[in-house]
RNA sequence: UCCCGAAUAGCUCAGCUGGUUAGAGCAUCUGACUGUUAAUCAGAGGGUCGCUGGUUCGAGCCCAGCUUCGGGAGCCA
């Protein structure tokens, strides 16, 4: 084809009186001679002025939301207000048309509901340039952040045969024809028989696999599809999203923490630098969505000021201990305002005591520590046992207002001995993992880990409430259309 | 999975206490206009009221079940 010119490089230019060619889609054709062309390549389209009584009426009728076109002309400033340059079209070719009554796009605001139904084409739309801008520039970012710092990204399997990670449900993966599954003399299912031999699911996490090869490479990390079989129909889940999980040798709790710290003010800098365009335009959008809302559900801030407090804060470190005593002299649990009243140390937090502390107690972003050793995973750090005698471990949980937990870590057990009995406790085939306890038989070291949620990352840098609307085309429960 | 709510034109929605031919704005189409910014003006077309069953002389409206969607909870990232 023809070379052209990006949209956003002759935005950005004052050279005009230079012929250019420009291909993208029409997203609207006002008056008959201003087409606003859109080439994904910025949010703001170019408006292309057709000279309408010298053009074949015809070929002008095709100029429907939606065709794609290529038009050459002369890059002037532009005579009308509202953009500074236009193209004055000399050749204009309609490259694939759009039937109007069809196409379902129309120049005007559609829900978030109905766009999610044509996921296929909301790509095309502001709202969803800007998301999935945003969303490769986490990306990136995430990557550049690692490799400075000289972290080696590893690619751990996606079809695993373990199922001891207890992180959720998991999708069985196999060749088996559902109709005739082998059977052994005992009636259970013959995996031997199967694609591998065994009995095989989707990845709920990297972790195991990052470990093995921290105690090589020392900081490691992956980034890759997650699976979660899990029934969850809520706006923070999805049963295929994207995470992040380094694991680093000669790490403690602490050190843990401040990376996962430094990581997301890394990662949200890189999104205001680089995706000013972007966020402006979410920015306006919420304050746009949030006028239809009562006073009392208005967030304080808007997208960008949101951000860059984020940035400008330490994140508020404290225990689980604090912060059941905080939530237990809290109004709300005086008052018996929440569903669950925080009583007894021990119980889980619910969402309510974790969005009590993240947006009402300390309104900015929160790292809980020190969990109750009953309410998380085996492969944990165990603490001494407190004053009191209660066993708590090295976890902690990076909470994020409107979102809830964005990150979920912790301190490993690096001591074979103490992780072969928090396993038995827990009922983990040992056997089964002698391959992730080999690494606490050979050199074993302290190190840690976290998950960072990628969606959710980019709900809370979007402003994007639904997580549906930050994953091209999203997994859930009874959906996987596209 | 549980709780709450919704489903009416392509989209966003209105539809009274159950009563004649189900409405509006936008979009689309036709025409006019021609420096517009979600252009404007005039006109036209467009409906199995989510599905199944029930109550009733009569159901978009009431009842039951189902489906899908939305919000919240749980599980978590």
């Amino acid at each position: 084809m023809a070379k052209r010119t990006r949209i956003k490089d002759l935005l950005n230019t004052t050279e005009y009186n230079k012929q250019v060619t420009v291909m993208g889609w029409v997203r609207t054709f006002r008056n008959n001679q201003f087409i606003a062309i859109n080439d994904g390549s910025s949010i703001n389209n170019i408006q292309a002025v057709v000279d309408f009584n010298n053009t074949d009426e015809t070929l002008l009728k095709r100029l429907t939301t939606g065709a794609s076109v290529a038009v050459t002309g002369n890059l002037i400033e532009s005579l009308g207000k509202g953009q500074k340059v236009e193209i004055k079209v000399s050749s204009l070719e309609i490259i694939g048309d759009s039937d109007a009554e069809k196409f379902p796009l129309q120049p005007k605001k559609h829900s978030l509901e109905f766009l999610r139904e044509i996921a296929h084409l909301r790509f095309r739309t502001n709202t969803f340039n800007a998301v999935f801008k945003v969303r490769h520039a986490l990306a990136f970012a995430v990557h550049q952040f690692f490799n400075d710092k000289g972290f080696v990204y590893i690619h751990t399997p996606i079809i695993t045969a373990s199922d001891a990670e207890g992180a959720g449900e998991m999708f069985r993966v196999s060749t088996f024809d559902p109709d005739h599954v082998p059977r052994n003399e005992d009636g259970t299912v013959n995996y031997k028989e199967d694609f591998f031999g065994k009995a095989t699911n989707l990845t709920v996490s990297g972790q195991l696999e990052g470990e093995l090869a921290a105690m090589a490479f020392g900081d490691v990390y992956t980034f890759g599809p997650t699976f979660r079989a899990e029934n969850s129909n809520t706006t923070r889940h999805l049963a295929e999203f994207w995470m992040i999980e380094p694991e680093m040798a000669f790490y403690e709790l602490n050190d843990n923490m401040d990376l996962a710290e430094e990581l997301l003010k890394y990662v949200i800098r890189y999104a205001l630098d680089h995706c000013a365009d972007e966020l402006n335009f979410l920015k306006e959008r919420l304050l746009e969505e949030e006028k239809n809302k009562p006073q009392t559900e208005r967030s304080g801030l808007d997208l960008l000021s949101k951000l860059n407090f984020c940035l400008d804060h330490d994140f508020e470190r404290l225990t689980y201990t604090e912060a059941i005593s905080i939530l237990k002299s809290s109004k709300p649990n005086q008052k018996k305002q929440f569903k669950y009243l925080i009583d007894e140390w021990g119980a889980d937090l619910q969402s309510e005591h974790e969005r009590y502390l993240v947006e009402k107690h300390f309104k900015k972003p929160v790292i809980l520590t020190n969990y109750p050793a009953d309410i998380k995973s085996f492969y944990m750090r165990s603490n001494e046992l407190d004053e009191q005698g209660r066993k708590t471990v090295r976890a902690m949980d990076i909470l994020f207002p409107g979102i809830g937990e964005i990150v979920g870590g912790s301190q490993r057990e690096e001591r074979l001995d103490i992780l072969e009995q928090r396993m038995d406790e827990m009922h983990i085939p040992k056997e089964e993992m002698s391959w992730y306890l080999d690494t606490r038989r050979f050199g074993s070291a302290p190190h840690a880990g976290f998950g960072l949620g990628f969606e959710r990352l980019v709900l809370f840098v979007t402003g994007m409430t639904n997580i549906r609307d930050v994953i091209p085309f999203p997994r859930t429960p009874k959906n996987a259309e596209f």
